[in-house]
DNA sequence: GGGCGTTGTGTTAGCGCTAACAATCCAGAG
DNA sequence: CTCTGGATTGTTAGCGCTAACACAACGCCC
């Protein structure tokens, strides 16, 4: 093919192959009412023939829109953050925003810092990834600068600013039920770092549940961090005590992960002597031998829901304060029933 | 703070604020010559005091340019795919380029959907992340497009496309040399997927440093997938072995991730009694406890100079056929002397 | 002193799209 | 047959920025 790069459809090429003005096709492409159905086809039909994409830059340009969002992140697990890029892009893609990224360490300081960046590079709005939105010194410096800000995932107790996550505790206990229904009694547990609700909301799923088992179960708690060294620690103090368990909950998929190292190190074969499942399903789960039973989180769409909320203005209505979106029970390899 | 949201400063209100014209604040922007130091100076001044910042919608509207660059994924192992497109994404933010995502499997028909998808869009390049960048057909699709395509970490043999890379036959060399100089003298390596070049680079840069060592050494080579569980398996193989390997050298961090796992299991503590180190330095790398010993690639720099490249349109300089980046030895902590 | 390059700077136009308003059409009412 | 009013479509202007060119001022030459 010799030349290549034919100039990319405008919507006037769609307007005139249409035989309408530019601002119907606009209309269409937006589906905004008041175009009649058999112009609307005959748009559409044009839009197919050339292949037509609005221009994104264009349309940020011209609609007056809050066009900007930051996105703070720090160093979220492994994975994490692939997803959440991808969602938030989808998002900005769809409302003609421009994603702006901004890198910040742990201390409170350099989020403070980051914030500050994004609102003066013009953020009409801040996504928070966790742990940031249990930050009260972050969601303060954004409301400071009268800017909107929505937490991804960071439970429900943090109800500073509007937020999206998936039922944590109705999760823990879905997988504690499948545990239970696996045959498991003797049930141990890894708790999240303390600093985020999610940990707590994820252990009182798994503690209700487990009260309510028929014929009745035990549960052994232990303290972790999200992190595979804690988990991997965890793990071996669960499996030292004199009876231990027969399965383990690890608040998140690195602590799984790391449990399944302990159990291996004890010489134990997961899933035939030792039950691991986690919690979040980032890449991890499906990266390691045995793949991980797991909740599934939405982490992509719920970027990019964050990213048109956010869009669309500061959250009035009630319903965008406190957003709950569908999580999901991945049964994968690492998980069966107890040994005889 | 009261209202929030005072309308982001323009480039006519830094003009004004500086006493130029709009047109002379855009060259100070953007770094072009022709700009008194004095004028300059003002014009800086006044971008510091406004908080300006370039609307990127507004100027890869202005700009002509090839706008908007494709980024192709499928399932690069875990953490990759968040450091390519934060790169892009950053690409992206300076040269005003809009990002398009396409995702697709591993199958070649899904692969050409994708690139048809990302076309029709209207890209005007297209990155190849691994395995992509060696896909004859991917690159005989977007070429037939007339559209330019540039490979990350492709290797050098496939160079079809243009690529950015790094030299994997010298970093694999020195970590060799690494190995060799703690001591090991019995080197155990795993190769890595053989359609993907980089592997055979890895593999010829670790014999022949270890051809040359001094006093001699040996290696025994097992073939792998790039996957955990052929990492898994190959250290199974190594292990077992009448005379297993002091060190292993897996071809990239999820099999060192996984050869870890599988020393486990045998009772053998990393880096105590056997060292095991990994190549591209993902987030997996310093997930796990003890961190990776590995040789770190800059992926989201590559990316972000892979996007660039392609924004200033097709390549025309030989340098930008093939361009090699810096690569960094990591030691962290899987890695140590033999035991005595 | 007029012609001519060399800086530095300003003007004009327009990228592709969409608010806001204007115009047109058509049905049914009067 | 005209008038009214909703449904549908078109027009105008401008978002913020940057190519491309125009212009001004300066120094230099013969």
């Amino acid at each position: 093919m010799p030349p290549g790069q034919d100039k990319v459809a405008t919507i006037s090429d769609v307007a005139r192959a249409a035989g309408v003005s530019p601002m119907t096709v606009s209309r269409v492409v937006n589906d905004q009412p008041g175009v009649k159905a058999t112009t609307r086809e005959a748009v559409m039909r044009a839009i197919e023939a050339l292949g037509y994409s609005p221009n994104v830059a264009a349309r940020s340009l011209a609609r007056a829109g809050a066009g900007r969002i930051g996105l703070l992140y720090s160093n979220p697990s492994a994975g994490y953050l692939g997803e959440i890029l991808l969602g938030a892009l989808e998002g900005a893609h769809r409302s003609g925003a421009q994603l702006l990224i901004g890198k910040c360490d742990g201390d409170v300081a350099s989020e403070q810092a980051a914030i500050q960046r994004l609102i003066a590079e013009g953020a009409g709005g801040v996504i928070l990834p966790p742990p940031h939105g249990e930050s009260w010194a972050a969601i303060a410096e954004i409301e400071a600068h009268g800017v909107a800000a929505v937490a991804i995932a960071a439970g429900r107790f943090k109800s500073v600013a509007s937020g999206i996550r998936i039922d944590d505790m109705a999760a823990a206990a879905e997988m504690t039920r499948y545990l239970l229904g696996l045959g498991h009694r003797r049930i141990g547990f890894i708790k999240g770092a303390p600093n985020q609700s999610a940990s707590a909301e994820r252990l009182i799923g798994f503690e209700t549940e487990l009260s309510q088992a028929e014929p009745s179960a035990e549960g052994l708690i232990e303290s972790g961090e999200f992190t595979y060294r804690s988990g991997f620690e965890a793990t071996e103090r669960l499996l030292a005590a004199r009876r231990p368990p027969t399965a383990i909950f690890a608040s998140n998929d690195e602590m799984a992960v790391a449990a399944i190292a302990a159990a291996r190190r004890r010489g134990l074969d997961v899933p035939r002597n030792l039950t691991v499942v986690g919690f979040d399903d980032t890449p991890l789960a499906t990266t390691v031998w045995p793949a991980l039973t797991t909740v599934r989180q939405p982490i992509a769409e719920m970027a990019e829901a964050a990213v048109s909320q956010l869009v669309r203005g500061r959250p009035v209505e009630e319903a965008d304060r406190d957003r709950v979106v569908e999580h999901t029970l991945m049964v994968r390899e690492s998980s069966s029933a107890p040994p005889e």
